[in-house]
RNA sequence: GGGCGCAUAGCUCAGUCGGUUAGAGCGCUUCUCUGAUAAGGAAGAGGUCCGUGGUUCGAAUCCACGUGCGCCCA
């Protein structure tokens, strides 16, 4: 037993042989405050400026470009917040590493409804009109007071995640000069004429008297029951005769029969204003007969809406249809242009109803679409209130909904209806009111994005998604489904659209401040402020008839804003125009996947409107965050996770290490603080004590990394083991970084630090605790040293602060002239020729067969600290020579005397063989079934026997014999003997169960050391307490005691040891073996003034 | 209602080109190791690989349809 050396614990340092008063290395608790830890290292960051170092003095260094998708301020920060900004900190740091100036601005997104509505519920106002009440300058004055609220707490928290940004040189989306930039763009579209003002259709409220957007309008959806009604649409004569043509008995009787139209729809009100029907080209219809009268609708509902005693008498396409005319049903409504007739559209389907769909432009989306590309009018009944206008005599000034059963009566009245019943689907309410919405045609400003859409799939080409899928997919098809973008708002708070109008109808937009001055019919102040109302005071002078103009009243979605951002954040074209050209496009950019139509979309076509392409070249996209059952987090639910809880406790490492390493970025992912706590135990802390192993023994022997070297070729095998995982790593975490994929790459950190502490650490304990200062001592420092290093270094973009942590203890402190932050270190390179594959190869076999010599002391029930005799092995053999090898380090781990191999595997065990299916499926098919039921039935043993001696084993099937080689078969194994076996794939470890006299004493001596261990803690000694110890032990004890006293004494630190018959003070009991053991301890000094010979 | 995605152990996730007994971590039970560790090791219990159908000698894997969930759009 090596005599050792153990380190001081805090305060015992009497006699301790440290000559050098001064540990190199901070000595590291293993006990870690993370957000203590946190907070020193902002402290150092900010102390010495270290992320504006990380982009000085690289003026020459190729550029990285980020950019910052703005979030709104105006609440406070949520877990969801904190997965973006770290996906958004990691990989610029790691570019950073590699050689790039990063450059990061941040950017604060302030505009827009939301805003808006925050300031109405803080004021206790509701609607526009109370808004106006209140006064447009002091409402937009709150709305930008609301947005720079919560701005502090941002910044603390974007801080305290670890998140690098340029807080100092922020965008704010409400500037003037951010608003002018937008003008500017503006004003490009308008050149190229494609802004321009038409009619879409929107979810209104009657009630509140003002459209709801859409994010809206989702929060309100219910599923309700409603009467749908079917009603028929009279054919004029011509277009009946045209439909009947052909038909059997259409002209038998010589007079033609009326035909009708089978229309459904669950608005009857809508009809008022119907001006066309709706069919599918390419779906077959049926002229069919139903009590004596004839109607056209969808083949395949026929039997649905009318029963099965319908005569079909003619089938024929929905083009055939189209243009035919019929009679309207309500005329209470003019129309300026040809009405009445059936069109064909895509958008018909025939899962509901009759296949023939009624048109209102006026009141649905895809009624507008079908309108606009049919040249139809569009009709409108109804006034802002959602009432009748007086036109519409029986019904005028009463609420369109509620006049639904009077229509269904006077048309039933009427004979025009065929049927009425229920229907369940789900209909937008007012999230305020829960008011019915209604779908309300008007004028709104549009960008023509159509004309340019197949620039805009030609830019998403050149962009690289994260996932893949979402470029083609969502993204794709969006891009390839794409409507002109509504682009105004009848709001307050947002960026003004910079058109003006005069009388005459001249428009003109404007595209710079000091346009609007030219063109101002009055003074303009100087300090005007670009929003409302203060921009609506200004008129302008009309170029083309010299009128007066004022600014169109709305104002412009904030999607526009934010998308503008790699423009307006430099107030390009008007400054900046260096700063832009070298930081456009972005390489990088990262937000949740609801962006795919939000800042995703505005990006892009913004970029692609004025500069042809897209303005990023990569895009990662996160999922959502749920809480720990899956639910979406929600106020309404209180299942919210405050970061600040986990920040508290776990740290902000934590926080980053779970998001990049649970699950896929762009998975939607469960989230508690249970699930930090795991990622701490498992990786942190593991990290964290390998670390705190490290500098407590360096210490002690003084270990300077700078001093000596340990060349890599005059190491042991364990240390170039882990050196050459260590490169390993190296090289898969840069491959992964330059994919962007951050979670196998932290996973793979992950699993070498386990290896490394569980492996590496546990094996090496021993030489690090020798006294003697040799070469192997050295090297095992230099090796652990220099892991610990890279991997800081690695996990640096991923976990900054603990990363920091070690790298200042671990360099710095020993290397003055080491950069002054692992944030401006380069990235670890690899080192080739430290990949050693033959030890790599080494080490995973002796792994192997240590777990399961391991699984065989288990099933044998023999604990490890009972030594065996012999462990016997069959393996391949390059596997065997890498066993003998290491062969020391296998006997330590499973505690056996003796290794020795055998030629087969056939002296350990007995056979199971089944057929190799890879091999025999395509060469047997369907006789692959019996071949596996006769093997089970066949001699094993007979038939290893056979393909071992080179020949072939048969094999009796139904259908005749069958001649199978070695490779056509796998052969498994079962235990012998006096042994305990464990096999698997193709290797064979057996332990030799049997245990003699001298290996039991052995095993009861290291029973009582435990027991003397564990008595030494309960005593609450030190651990370089020495002592007197005194053991009351059975007579069966006895000789075990005797027989090993030297090492008792040595692993207990006894300075003196005795057997007696009876207890002194401090004892306690213990049982060994199943006997009743007295355990008297008493201290005696400390290890540091004794030693043993 | 439409588009896209996801679905594997109680939970979080792997599972390569279709192949043999579907794995890991956490949690649970039992055992074990241990004076760096909040750890480590082994075994056990726990699986309708969401369902149905198809392709194939063979499907968690490929195809179709369906169900559930998420996101986006209605």
């Amino acid at each position: 037993m090596n005599s050792r050396r153990r380190p001081p614990i805090e305060g015992g340092t009497e006699g301790a042989p440290l000559q050098d008063s001064q540990p190199r290395f901070q000595d590291v608790s293993a006990r870690v405050d993370f957000p203590a830890l946190d907070a020193r290292t902002l402290d150092f960051w900010k102390a010495n400026d270290i992320f504006h170092k990380s982009l000085e003095g690289r003026e020459d260094a190729p550029v990285f470009v980020f950019y910052e998708g703005p979030p709104t301020a105006n609440g406070r920060p949520g877990a969801h917040h904190v997965i973006s900004r770290i996906f958004k900190d990691l990989f610029p740091r790691y570019k950073t590493m590699r050689g790039y100036r990063v450059p990061r601005k941040a950017g604060w997104d302030t505009h827009g409804l939301p805003v808006e509505l925050e300031v109405e519920r803080r004021l206790g106002i509701d609607g526009k009109e109370q808004i106006e009440a209140y006064g447009v300058a002091e409402f937009n004055k709150l709305c930008r007071e609301s947005v720079t609220t919560y701005l502090e707490e941002w910044e603390r928290f974007t801080e305290r995640i670890g998140f690098w940004v340029d807080l100092d040189d922020a965008y704010y989306t409400f500037t003037n000069e951010y608003i002018e930039s937008v003008w500017w763009l503006l004003r490009q579209i308008w050149d190229k004429d494609l802004l321009y003002q038409g009619f879409k259709v929107v979810p209104y409220c009657p009630r509140c008297g003002t459209a709801i957007s859409s994010h809206e309008v989702a929060q309100g959806y219910k599923d309700v029951t409603e009467d749908s009604i079917y009603v028929r649409f009279p054919l004029t004569p011509e277009a009946a005769a045209k439909v009947s043509r052909g038909a059997a008995g259409g002209e038998a009787d010589g007079e033609l029969k009326p035909v009708s139209l089978a229309v459904w729809t669950t608005t009857p009100w809508t009809l008022i204003s119907n001006v066309a029907a709706a069919v599918r080209a390419d779906v077959t219809y049926a002229l069919v007969e139903s009590r004596g009268e004839r109607f056209v609708l969808a083949r395949d509902l026929v039997e649905a809406v009318l029963g099965n005693k319908a005569e079909v008498l003619r089938e024929f396409p929905g083009s055939e249809l189209q243009g035919l005319e019929y009679a309207p049903l309500f005329d209470y409504m003019q129309t300026d242009k040809r009405a009445h007739f059936v069109v064909c559209d895509d958008y018909v389907t025939t899962t509901d109803g009759t296949g023939i769909v009624h048109i209102a432009p006026a009141f649905g989306e895809a009624d507008m679409r079908v309108g606009t590309d049919n040249d139809l009018p569009v009709v409108n009944a109804v006034d802002t209130e959602g009432k009748f206008i007086a036109e519409v005599t029986p019904w005028a000034g009463v609420f369109v909904k509620d006049a639904d059963p009077a229509i269904t009566h006077e048309l039933k009245h009427r004979g025009l209806l065929l049927g009425v019943e229920p229907y369940e689907h789900s209909y937008p309410f007012c999230w305020r009111c829960d008011t019915a919405l209604l779908y309300y045609s008007k004028a709104t400003w549009y960008i023509r994005t159509t004309a340019i859409k197949d620039q805009l799939i030609q830019a998403n080409d050149d962009v690289t998604w994260h996932p893949e899928h979402i470029k083609h997919g969502r993204f794709g098809e969006w891009l390839a489904g794409n409507v002109d973008w509504a682009l105004s708002r009848d709001r307050y708070w947002g960026t003004p659209l910079p058109i003006w109008r005069c009388e005459e109808g001249h428009t003109h937009c404007v595209g710079s401040v000091e346009e609007l001055r030219e063109m101002a019919a009055g003074p303009v102040p100087e300090d005007l402020e670009l929003h409302r109302p203060y921009v609506d005071d200004v008129f302008l002078t009309c170029p083309d008839c010299g009128g007066e103009m004022r600014r169109a009243p709305e104002v412009i979605d904030a999607w526009f804003d934010s998308g503008s951002m790699p423009f307006a954040q430099w107030h390009y074209p008007f400054e900046n125009r260096e700063a832009f050209a070298e930081r456009f496009p972005a390489d990088f950019i990262a937000e949740a996947i609801d962006q795919t139509r939000g800042w995703f979309y505005s990006l892009l076509a913004i970029a692609t409107l004025i500069e042809g392409r897209s303005s990023y070249k990569r895009v990662l996209c996160l999922g959502h965050i749920l809480d720990g059952e899956g639910q979406k987090m929600s106020k309404s639910k209180g299942n919210v996770v405050r970061p600040d809880d986990i920040l508290d406790h776990q740290g902000a490492d934590a926080f980053r290490w779970f998001m990049f390493s649970s699950q896929q970025p762009w998975s939607p992912r469960r989230f508690s603080a249970e699930m930090v706590d795991e990622v701490v135990r498992k990786f942190l802390l593991t990290l964290w004590n390998t670390y705190s192993f490290f500098t407590l023994y360096a210490n002690i022997d003084r270990f300077d990394p700078t001093a000596q070297e340990s060349p890599l070729e005059d190491r042991s095998l364990i240390d170039r083991w882990l050196v050459g995982e260590l490169n390993t790593l190296v090289r898969d975490v840069t491959a992964g970084l330059e994919a962007y994929d951050a979670t196998g790459t932290s996973r793979a950190i992950q699993q070498f630090v386990d290896d490394l502490s569980n492996w590496y650490v546990r094996r090496s304990r021993r030489r690090f605790w020798k006294s003697e200062s040799d070469a192997d001592k050295l090297a095992a420092y230099h090796t652990l040293h220099e892991a610990l290093v890279t991997v800081a270094k690695l996990l640096a973009p991923f976990t900054p602060f603990v990363a920091e942590e070690l790298y200042q203890n671990l360099v710095r402190s020993v290397d003055a002239g080491a950069p002054e932050s692992v944030h401006l270190c380069a990235w670890p390179a690899v080192d080739e020729r430290a990949i050693d594959a033959g030890v790599s190869f080494d080490m995973a076999a002796a792994r192997r067969v240590v777990e399961l010599g391991r699984a065989a002391r288990n099933v044998a029930a023999v604990k490890t600290r009972q030594p065996l005799a012999e462990v016997v092995m069959a393996l391949p053999e390059a596997e065997a020579r890498a066993v003998e090898r290491l062969r020391e380090v296998v006997l330590d781990e499973l505690n056996v005397k003796d290794l020795r191999f055998v030629a087969g595997e056939d002296e350990l065990v007995a056979y199971v063989v089944k057929p190799n299916l890879k091999v025999l499926g395509p060469k047997l098919g369907k006789r692959l079934g019996p071949l596996q039921a006769a093997l089970k039935e066949a001699d094993a043993a007979a038939l290893v026997a056979a393909v071992r001696a080179g020949g072939a084993a048969v094999v009796r099937l139904p259908d005749g014999e069958i001649s199978l080689a070695e490779e056509e078969l796998l052969i498994e194994t079962g235990s012998p003997d006096g042994y305990q076996v464990e096999g698997e794939g193709g290797r064979v470890v057996a332990l030799k169960t049997d245990v003699d006299e001298a290996l039991r004493e052995e095993g009861l001596a290291r029973e009582l050391i435990h027991a003397v261990q564990l008595a030494r803690r309960a005593a609450d000694l030190r651990i370089e307490d020495t002592i007197s110890l005194t053991l009351v032990v059975p007579e069966e004890l006895r000789s075990p005691a005797e027989r090993h006293r030297g090492a008792i004494m040595a692993e207990t630190l006894a300075s003196e040891f005795a057997l007696a018959e009876a207890m002194g003070d401090h004892s306690e009991t213990a049982r060994v073996d199943g006997y009743e053991v007295g355990i008297g301890l008493r201290v005696t000094g400390t290890i540091f003034t004794v030693s043993y010979g």
